[in-house]
Parts: C-alpha cells; structure tokens; sequence
DNA sequence: CGTTAGCACTCAAGTAGTGAGAGTGCTAAC
DNA sequence: GTTAGCACTCTCACTACTTGAGTGCTAACG
C-alpha cells in the first residue's frame, strides 16, 4: 500500500484533531471539520488502510482512531507546518533576556520558566556541559589548618567548589602561591586537557616550594576531577498533569519516579542530543517505559557555534508539535544569544 | 465535657488504626483489636463525646470515625509515644553520613535523600541560612574588561557569586588588591553587619588606589546584597503519591503547584520554624490551602547550639507522627554533628 | 472502478436498581 | 455505668439496560 496525497490529509486531519481534543476522531468529524470533498464512508476506507500500514489505531471497535507512534513521526518528519510565534510571544522571550540576567544561572532558570509557560509542559535544561567549558581560574582558600577549598572558575562563569585535605602546615600564602601558578598554566585550558599536558610543567614550577608540590598535584587531581556532573534544570512538571491523559496516577507515579532521578533525566537528555537544529523523540524511541506516553522537543544552545547544552520540553506524545518545535527552536536562538553577549570575552 | 483516661484510649486507638489503615474506625474493630475490657457499645459512646469535642468526626452516617485536625493535635501533644529506631536504622543513618561527605550540598543531599527514604513522605532541606553564616573569603575575578566576578566564600562553605559592571580600565591586579583590602576587613563578619560598619575603614585603606576606591563601595553593595536567598533541597515527592489520600489527582497538582514555587515552600518551612526540637504542624495550621490535608515535621539543625537552617518532612496529615518525629529528631542531631564536625575551626 | 448510502454490529460509558455489609444511635435490660 | 439488641442509614459493588458513536460490509451509483 501506498501513501497518497489524500491519504496524508486524512493522516493530517486526524493528528490535528486528536492533538486539539485528546478524543479519537471518527470519520463523520473529519468529513464535517476538514473538507476534503468526500464522504465519511471513503474516509473511512482510507483510514482502514492507514491502520493497515500502522499509522493510526482504533483504542477499542466503536471509536474513532488515534494516531500511532508512527503516525507521529510520520506527521513530524512530512506533514508537520511550523508555526510562526506571534511577534507578541517573540516580544515576550525577549523581554525575558533583558531583565538583568548576568549569571548562568539565571539565564537558565528564566529559559525553563518561559519554556515551561508557553509550552504548558515540563521544561528541561542542562547547564553547559563542564568538559567544553575551559578553565578560567583556581582559587584556593583555607579554611582551617588541614583543609582548603578549591574553587574553580570555567569560562562559562560556572563555578565548582571542593574541599580537600591538606598538610597542617601549609599557610594561605602558600595556597595563593599554588594559585597563581595553576592559573598562568592552566588558563584557557578545557578540563579533559588539563592532566595531561602540563604536570611536568607546574611540577618544574613549583619545585622551588618542595613542600607543597605534592599538594599541588593532589589538588589537581582531586580538586578538579571530582564534581564535575552538570546540573539540570526541571520545572513545570504541574504542566502536564493538566494533561488528560496523566489523569491516571499510576502514569504520574511513574513519570515522576524518573523526573526525581537526576541521572536518569540526564541520560534521555543527553541520548536524544540533536546534532542541528530541534529534534523530536517521540515515546519508546526514548527507550524507557516511563516516557513511552511522553515525547521530548530538544535542541542545543550554541556558543559561537560550539554545542554546550541542551534544553527541552517533556509532555505527553499528543503534544501540539508544530507549535512546540517553533517555541523551542525560537527559544533556543534567543539563549544562545544572551549566553553569547554574556560571554563575550570570556575565554 | 472531659477528657477522661478511657476517652483518650479510644482516641488513641482511633488515631493508630487509622494511621496504619486509612480506613474509618468502628467501635467493633477498637474492642476486637485494642483491648479495651469494654464492649463496643461502650466505645461507641465515647467516640460519640470525642466527636462532640472535636477530636474526630464522620465521614458519612455509617462509616467508622477518622480523626480530625484537632484530633491529631491532641494526639501529638499529650497522646504520641515516641518510638525509637532500631539500631539497624540508627546504623544506617550514621553509614550515610561516613561515606565522603565533604561539602554542605553533599550533605544536606544525603539527609535528605535519607529522610525521604525512611519516612517515605517528601523531605525538605533549608540551606545554612546565610544572615547568620560569617564572612570567609572574598575573590574577585576579572572575567573580561568591564566585567568582574565576586565569588563570597562563607565559613559554612557556601559559595555566593555574582556578575558586576567595572570600569574597563580596571585589572585583575587591582581587583586583587581591593581583595586583600576587604579580605582583611570583612573577615568573620556576618553579611548583616557588613554594610554597616566598616565602610569608612575601607574607604581610608584603599584611597592610595583611588581609581578603585568606587568599585571597591560599589562592589560591596551590589556584589553582596544580591542573591542572598537560601536554597531549598526537595525531594521523595514520589512517596507521597503512594499514599492512599492522594489518589485524587487534584489534590496532587494543588500540592504539586506549591511545592514547584520555591518561595512558597520557604515560607512555609519558616513559618513553622520550630524553637527547639521537633515541632509538628497539621494541616491548616500551615495556613495554606494546599497542604490543608498534609502535615509538616520540621526541626532545625544547629551548629554550635545555634540554629542555621531548618529540616522537616511534609507528608498526609495521617502520618505515623511517633515515627516521624523520631527520624526526623533522630537525623537532626546527626545532620548536626556532621556539620560542626565538618566546620571545625572555619570560623 | 472509485465513491457513496444504508445498515447491522460492536463497544464504552452512563444510569438505575439491588443487595450486602459496616457502622451508628437509641432503648431497655442488666 | 455498661451492654445486648435492633432499626436505620449510607456506601460500595454488582448487574442490567440504554444510548450513542463509530466501524465494516455490501450493494448501488456515476
């Protein structure tokens, strides 16, 4: 069997529809609402083939059908029209930007809540991945005799701290002359390169302090190494129990279940990372039971043109994909912006 | 009326059955269950005056008797026996806090995760709170011209960062400098007397470097005040949802809307801000129509006796108070330790 | 040969009625 | 003061029935 125009607008009609009332449509309302200039009995023939090729199914005999996984990607890959935002909701990110967002931090924070809002589904960010990120400064600080904190600035304005066990004797002096020798060897350096190249380097450096020499190199070791998971923003989740189809509470349990695994969450945003532009991942192609009800929208924030991040919409796999796929791909743009006039001269 | 010692026995059966069950309770299962020496008829009786009182009411004609807000108080205030941990749990909670816990964050995830875990409600963690952390380091870093980094280390080990607007002329050696300076000044301050007091002072150290003497005003201002909210740790929303009273799906959105508001959730971990040891809040004593049928155990942690930040579980208001109270005084006190074993001498 | 009208058939969901079970409150007897 | 007995109430589970939406098939139509 073959698709044909006719049966693509049928596919059309009823994707759209099903999107709009979360009801399986029959023949009769796609023969009343979409005129496509036939009557409901050949509608009905048509859609006995798309169900035949697995486009669409039927939940029970006497209603009407439902769009299949398939049909969903069908309709994302072929049928699918962007939607345009109105210049007012394009008004509305922006002014999000503008409001004094100076850190990271915030950037990320305002970008989930928009997302979330205008989405109405739950909004998920990573920051920016810590590996691409380069080296800005160490700053050792002591906290009492035996113990320092390290704390490292990356390029992203991102900072990791950690405590790590010291010699008593060693001075805040003698932390600052650490400092100062790390940074004019490490600036700019990506974290991945750090260990390798230059620890000869410092070591020759720093022989003059034979005494805290070790102490550099365990701090390298120890200070940098550890911590360096990224964090994740996740808001919005109140979103999709608006949803009618989480109006069953054991599909919440199980969303939920994996939304409060960070790892988990990290993994499905990372396996579904889109190489350009916005992807979509809709239900078992995310590979976890808990989600197959749910699709994911994602994209990645660039930084000159380098992929740091990733960020996206979760919602049930009736989602209003058009209209998503412009809020994210339009959201996308405007983070990696700020973040890019943020940066400017960071590194 | 008066509460008797029989009165308060049906009470207390009333209140232990239906905190392990979440079924009404008849006078039948109270004389079969709880060894009373009386008939049911008895009982009835009494339960009849206690719901006169207000201590438990009915959910319809013929059902059995729940207890009621008050009834709950009663029970908390005069009635509950606490009980204690096993040594196996008491083992487990002391294992978690072993296992390299070297930061603040770490901890207070542990505890939580911890709490969550045990009492199987929500647990919900206040970072130290910062107005009573002291003053440790400040850093200033030049990320490009025009543009510096204020990194606030606390003696807690809390890390406060912040973007600020300088001079483009302005270098990273002069930044050290107004560091030193402040660094000097500031330490063991607490942010609240910061302002106050030592202005003056750094005015007449810096006005050798007087290009930088404005930053250095402006700095403290800005870089300082801002940003100055406590974190909030949330998690185990999950194990709230297994309850039986939440299989309701609006209850869970209007619950799960006020837990997605950070500040919401802070205000309602500060209000019942407990004095000393565990206080207990039940349902609209939290003055807040979303948790009208949940309940708070909350209790602050301390370090050298003084309280930084508070800790609590939210859970149905029929939860198994005596256990609760016992994790969570149980977990406080260790929490505690760790922390001020962790502080030692960063003051 | 594609399209359409007509019709029998299926199934879910809502409605009403029924009976069982749990629990109470009252009364009278102990 | 306590208890047994009993009538009464209300929920819940079960069943039967009706309604309506929607399909698939067949035969007729252009």
């Amino acid at each position: 069997m073959k698709m044909d125009a006719r049966k693509q607008q049928v596919l059309l009609a009823i994707i759209t529809d099903f999107i709009a009332t979360a009801e399986p449509v029959g023949s009769r309302t796609i023969a009343r609402k979409y005129d496509l200039g036939v009557s409901p009995a050949t509608i009905r023939n048509e859609m006995s083939d798309l169900e035949e090729m697995g486009y669409i199914e039927q939940p029970h005999t006497s209603a009407g059908r439902i769009p299949s996984q398939l049909g969903y990607r069908y309709y994302v890959d072929f049928l699918m029209k962007k939607k345009n935002l109105t210049s007012k909701e394009e008004e509305t990110i922006r002014r999000g930007y503008e409001n004094k967002v100076r850190q990271i931090g915030e950037v990320i924070t305002r970008t989930g809540e928009m997302l979330a809002q205008m989405t109405r589904f739950a909004a998920v960010i990573m920051t920016p991945r810590l590996e691409l990120s380069s080296f800005k400064r160490i700053q050792l600080v002591l906290m009492n005799p035996g113990q320092a904190m390290v704390i490292v600035v990356m390029n992203t304005g991102a900072l990791q701290s950690n405590i790590i066990e010291i010699p008593e004797e060693v001075s805040q002096v003698d932390l600052d002359t650490i400092s100062q020798v790390l940074n004019a060897k490490l600036n700019g350096l990506t974290l991945d390169k750090i260990k390798v190249t230059l620890l000869r380097e410092i070591y020759f450096e720093l022989s003059r302090h034979k005494n805290i020499v070790d102490l550099a190199m365990h701090l390298i070791q120890t200070g940098l190494a550890v911590n360096r998971e990224d964090k994740i923003y996740l808001g919005g989740i109140i979103n999709i129990l608006n949803q009618p189809e989480f109006h069953n509470i054991e599909k919440v349990k199980s969303l939920l279940s994996l939304l409060e695994q960070e790892e988990l969450l990290r993994s499905l945003l990372e396996s579904s990372d889109p190489g350009e532009g916005v992807a979509v991942r809709i239900g078992s192609e995310m590979m976890r039971e808990e989600v197959k009800d749910c699709s994911m929208v994602v994209a990645s924030y660039c930084i000159d043109g380098r992929p740091m991040g990733t960020l996206g919409v979760l919602g049930p796999t009736r989602m209003d994909y058009a209209w998503v796929v412009s809020v994210v791909e339009y959201m996308t743009r405007n983070m990696s912006e700020t973040m890019e006039k943020m940066f400017r001269g960071w590194r």
